[in-house]
DNA sequence: TTCGATGCAAAGAATTTGCACGCCA
DNA sequence: TGGCGTGCAAATTCTTTGCATCGAA
């Protein structure tokens, strides 16, 4: 109940870096600020627009990369909202932990929490013949604007 | 509560198959008689190979006009597990709804089932900003033979 | 006979890999 | 300075599209 709103995942995560036995590079500290500041999962290729209009350009091949580094770490969790291409999103401990509602019309993503059905889910990982790490919730149908 | 324990997936497929206009072709009947066979969602290379061996081989682009059909038609759910391809399975009436569990170390993909997790999707459903029509949960972690 | 269904091959899109160079420790 | 991190470009993999042909109605 300490933690504050938002708890301080880019700190966070350079020290888990730090102690991960890797270098630190240009383009894994411009990912890793980009990561921290969006608010809800990303694809690599909007991640590779973002950074090439900021200070700091990173290659499509490098972001990757770096991704993939992240995921083994557990610092972001890599999403498949349904349609195409991967997402990822900062694993934060605090509050800011959400699923996704998807339009199959018009393709927008949009996060929702719900205490309940984190509820179910602990209870159900528990009795499930696997160790469970993570879970994705995925609801697809008709966004407000698409179902008019 | 009159629904036997697995209702007929397949016919119910060819009825809809038959009133949505289009014309029926053997691709598309191997594809139905394929899926209807499977417990599990299944990728198109999969199917490929499933009916390359089976006395219909069918063209792997024809496997994904076909399943985007179905999946129009809400006779097959696509979903992504993690990892790389899509699946598909037939969406059956009866109790044939489950979700998946990921072994993020090999890959393995088993179904569950929970109660308590569909009726907390349901209740929830009716809260969100948007017209629910299909939902999908994947548990990641790590299975009892990877787990050790 | 007619028009959609299907097969084959090429095109596309996202992601991964190989290799040379630059930068962090 | 040595070796990992990064960029660039080619390679892979899954999926889609174009077009000629086959087959259902």
């Amino acid at each position: 109940m300490s933690a504050t709103t938002i708890d301080d995942w880019a700190t966070r995560a350079r020290g888990v870096l730090a102690q991960s036995g890797r270098r630190s590079g240009q383009a894994r500290e411009a990912l890793l600020k980009l990561l921290d500041s969006q608010t809800c999962a990303r694809s690599a290729l909007e991640i590779e627009d973002a950074l090439r209009q900021s200070r700091r350009p990173v290659a499509r091949a490098s972001i990757y990369r770096i991704l993939e580094e992240f995921e083994r770490l557990r610092l972001v969790q890599k999403i498949q909202v349904g349609q195409d291409m991967a997402r990822y999103e900062p694993i934060r401990s605090g509050e800011g932990h959400h699923h996704h509602l998807v339009c199959d019309s018009c393709g927008t993503v949009t996060p929702f929490t719900d205490r309940g059905l984190e509820e179910a889910i602990d209870k159900l990982s528990r009795r499930v013949p696997m160790q469970v790490a993570e879970h994705e919730i995925v609801l697809h149908g008709a966004c407000r604007v698409c179902a008019g």
